[in-house]
DNA sequence: TTATTCATGTAATTTGTTACATGATTCT
DNA sequence: AGAATCATGTAACAAATTACATGAATAA
């Protein structure tokens, strides 16, 4: 997956790993956010396997490893790009805590759907400033996918306040216990 | 994370690893479909770290291994459900494929598209069945956490299908090149 | 001068998957 | 008789993370 997101970003322009990871931070963050320990290694690994080469050189006296995509790459993104999408698999902190909240009061579940929205809320604010950034390299595709992620932030949060409201709303009944329904 | 999926199944009751990963995937798949190469080991380790504690006997001529949970793991789940949830992370492999779409024809883009709202389809059928189904042991929270499902699969569904409609809308313009905007 | 940003990398560990391997029972 | 389900496990591999490790340039 990795390996994939470093062709992409090289078929838009040679870039060094600092860069790349950078427009990952500054358009795609909210569904990749990687670690040095990662990309480093990926990097060489791509070298070694022919699909990107890269040229060492020292710029305002800074060492610098750029590297750009080979055609031979270019043609792996390709069919990459292509491919049927691997089976769609999502794992989601909170919804294992939700699954399992009986064993929680209800103001402990309150403090970590809070908690949750908040983490939310801060990973929208940050896709917004990108968004009123200078936006470097967005084409109508590239928008889409940030818009995808600020649509669906308000999404979650607008979801998870709205189970806050319908669990406060029961808070009198034995809210976090069975309670019988019409089956 | 596994390891609480484990702890938090034997607070409901004592289960061997068979039915764990059938309360996983009656329940909540959507965000946890556990393989048995990891299952098990997972199983062991928390046996061999005092979690839980197993005991084995013969059922129906089957050979069975049933796991109870013991105080120490108890309390382990519950310091866990209460402590603050990590960093939202979230890898969208469609959304990679969008943000890169523009080596992408317009059509192949569809094509795609097209294939993930099959998938969330497909996913969302699941979960229908299992909430039409005799739903054991679902109390509130459990109830809520198959209605995220139900509701997120269906959010991406809207999404994309709208996604489609927009970059139809604009078949005419060049839909996948760079459009000015005013910044 | 001190913190931040730029810049690259390794080592140990974590977490999980896929494929392999086995075998009994029950349903059709 | 054969397929599906029940039932448990190992071994090899994959993908990524965290922590460690270094060091120059620039902005406060």
């Amino acid at each position: 997956m990795l390996d994939y997101l470093i062709l992409g970003s090289l078929t838009i322009h040679e870039m060094s790993g600092y860069e790349i990871k950078k427009l990952m931070s500054n358009s795609t963050a909210f569904f990749s956010n990687v670690s040095d320990g990662s990309l480093y290694p990926a990097l060489k690994r791509c070298e070694e396997s022919g699909l990107i080469r890269s040229k060492e050189l020292v710029e305002n006296g800074r060492y610098k490893k750029v590297y750009e995509i080979t055609p031979e790459g270019r043609q792996v993104f390709l069919d990459w790009l292509e491919q049927p999408l691997k089976p769609f698999k999502f794992r989601y902190e909170i919804l294992i805590r939700l699954f399992f909240a009986r064993n929680l009061t209800q103001d402990k579940l309150f403090q970590i759907i809070d908690q949750h929205i908040q983490q939310l809320e801060d990973l929208k604010q940050s896709l917004e400033n990108i968004a009123a950034g200078p936006a470097k390299y967005a084409d109508t595709c590239q928008k889409a996918t940030l818009r995808f992620g600020l649509d669906f932030y308000q999404y979650l949060i607008d979801w998870f306040s709205n189970l806050e409201s319908q669990l406060k709303g029961s808070e009198n009944k034995p809210a976090l216990a069975n309670q019988p329904e019409n089956q």
